[in-house]
RNA sequence: GGUCCCAUCGUCUAGGGGUUAGGACACCAGGUUUUCAUCCUGGCAACAGGGGUUCGAAUCCCCUUGGGAUCACCA
């Protein structure tokens, strides 16, 4: 490792940028960082027909959001670079230079089997049950009058192609079956398999981090570097993320979402961040919960896990909830949850202020927040049957005047409040919880809210005592 | 089916010949003498199976089983 670490995400524009897109950016970003290397974008946009208009867009907001942002290559201005472009669309001369010198010294053909034929042929190697590899000798014999319309293929020489990788270690492929693959196709585009090996060299990339389902098609790649005369990368590659059945790769219906989707539930970057680092890394002690700092200070390929992990919101969300209760300040844990929250609300700030402070420690997503905080802003729909769960509406309704008597002489203030309230259910010969139950759902109309005293107080006299006389 | 990969609590994982197999999430119980949440304490819970190697295997080897990836003019 003496040549400057130099690594890619190369995301292809056909979507949204997903969870798992965003770990291998992840990773790749922190191991750029930790190695004083540098961290760049670049788009695989070969494929025409899957092309999506706003893919483009979207990936890069979203690693702006997530804080993934590159050294070099593709951004809302292109970031300077020496390498560009950082499209492979505009990189076309490229890929053609290279194909071209591959045909000239006879490692590449232009193929003339139809691909109806090719599918034939399959469907009968199928059938005998063996295995289907496309080779050079199923070519017509003679050669075309004009190669318009056909796709270069590789011409996989006899012997066999080993290559490492950093997580998993040594793999050996014998070339009787690998196929004589499509490197660029009849549109004049290259294929991903070539247009990976030809830019990755021209960009100067030192590791190749990306999932572990290239892991069986890095043998074609580490030929196309032997037969170009390319210096090989270093290659990484990432156990997946499954979905909670943990059978499956994650999928759309298990979270595997634009991650710009998990912006608008309010979960906070690096949160998420810190979730995704774990999902195959640690770094061998007991900690959990790291800063993006700590992530590149800690961060090295050697504890990439090998065995796939599986997604667990629950996890997210605690960790998330982590995050809201102690790296957020008010001020910050404000301006995250305004978005969700009426105007109106934010009006008398130190109202606003004092509610929070009872209700930060239960906000684990920042669109929970106006549910939670809601009791405190708007007149609740009090429930009967709830209010009347554990004792019925007469009684209440004498409990309700005899507090009403009670608090209504006293100051707004926590202890008195308290102490008023423990006296009366002496008086009353009634467990305090009981009658504090009522009080709550009366209140509030809910089951679950801050303490009951500070509800009194945070609610006020006035707003207290209309909202239980109009029970 | 061919090729390849993987295997510790339900989940994320530590542990790489001798450990009471550790931590975290989730769950359960108790406490903070009002609920929920927070916080604290405790509990439940794992080496897929079988053979080796070894004085000794969760750890090394083999087989089985289970799971996964990939076999495109997609990436």
């Amino acid at each position: 490792m003496n040549n400057p670490v130099r690594v890619r995400f190369a995301p292809s524009p056909t979507g949204f940028l997903h969870i798992g897109g965003i770990r291998t950016a992840l990773f790749n970003y922190l191991f750029a960082k930790a190695n004083s290397g540098q961290f760049i974008l670049r788009l695989e946009d070969t494929d025409r027909e899957r092309f999506v208009e706003e893919g483009v867009e979207q990936i890069i907001k979203s690693l702006d959001w997530i804080g993934l942002h590159p050294d070099e290559g593709v951004w809302y201005e292109q970031k300077p670079g020496e390498h560009g472009p950082y499209i492979q669309s505009q990189r076309l001369n490229h890929y053609k230079d290279y194909a071209q010198k591959l045909i000239d010294k006879g490692l590449a053909y232009y193929s003339q089997t139809i691909p109806e034929k090719i599918e034939s042929l399959k469907a009968e190697a199928i059938n005998e049950r063996r295995p289907f590899v496309y080779k050079h000798s199923m070519e017509p014999t003679e050669a075309p009058a004009s190669t318009r319309g056909m796709p270069i293929r590789l011409k996989v020489p006899d012997g066999k192609t080993m290559w490492k990788d950093e997580v998993r270690g040594e793999f050996e492929s014998n070339h009787e079956i690998i196929d004589d693959f499509i490197i660029v196709k009849a549109d004049g585009f290259p294929t991903y398999n070539f247009a990976n090996v030809v830019d990755d060299h021209l960009m100067n990339i030192s590791h190749v981090i990306r999932g572990d389902e290239f892991i069986s098609s890095t043998a074609k790649h580490a030929l196309l570097y032997d037969l170009l005369e390319f210096d090989r990368p270093a290659w990484v590659h990432l156990p997946s993320i499954l979905g909670p059945d943990g059978k499956k790769k994650l999928s759309k219906r298990d979270g595997d979402v634009n991650v710009l989707e998990y912006k608008a539930k309010g979960y906070l970057p690096e949160a998420i961040l810190n979730f995704l680092a774990l999902l195959g890394w640690n770094d061998g002690t007991t900690q959990e919960v790291f800063s993006p700092e700590e992530l590149i200070n800690k961060f090295n390929i050697g504890r990439v896990q090998k065995s796939p992990a599986v997604f667990d919101v629950n996890r997210l969300d605690w960790m998330n909830g982590e995050y809201i209760r102690n790296k957020l300040s008010d001020e910050e844990l404000i301006e995250h949850i305004k978005p969700y929250l009426p105007e109106a609300w934010l009006e008398n700030m130190n109202y606003f202020k004092t509610v929070l402070a009872l209700d930060k420690e239960r906000i684990k997503r920042f669109d929970e927040a106006k549910y939670i905080m809601e009791i405190f802003f708007e007149t609740p729909n009090v429930d009967k049957a709830l209010l009347c769960k554990k004792d019925d509406i007469d009684t209440i309704k004498s409990w309700v005047s005899e507090v009403v008597k009670a608090i209504e002489p006293i100051d707004f203030e926590h202890d008195q409040v308290e102490k008023a309230l423990r006296e009366l259910a002496e008086k009353l010969d009634v467990q305090s919880g009981r009658l504090f139950y009522t009080l709550r759902v009366g209140l509030t109309g809910r089951t679950e809210a801050p303490g009951l005293f500070d509800i009194f107080v945070t609610l006020g006299k006035a707003e207290s005592l209309k909202r239980l006389q109009s029970l």
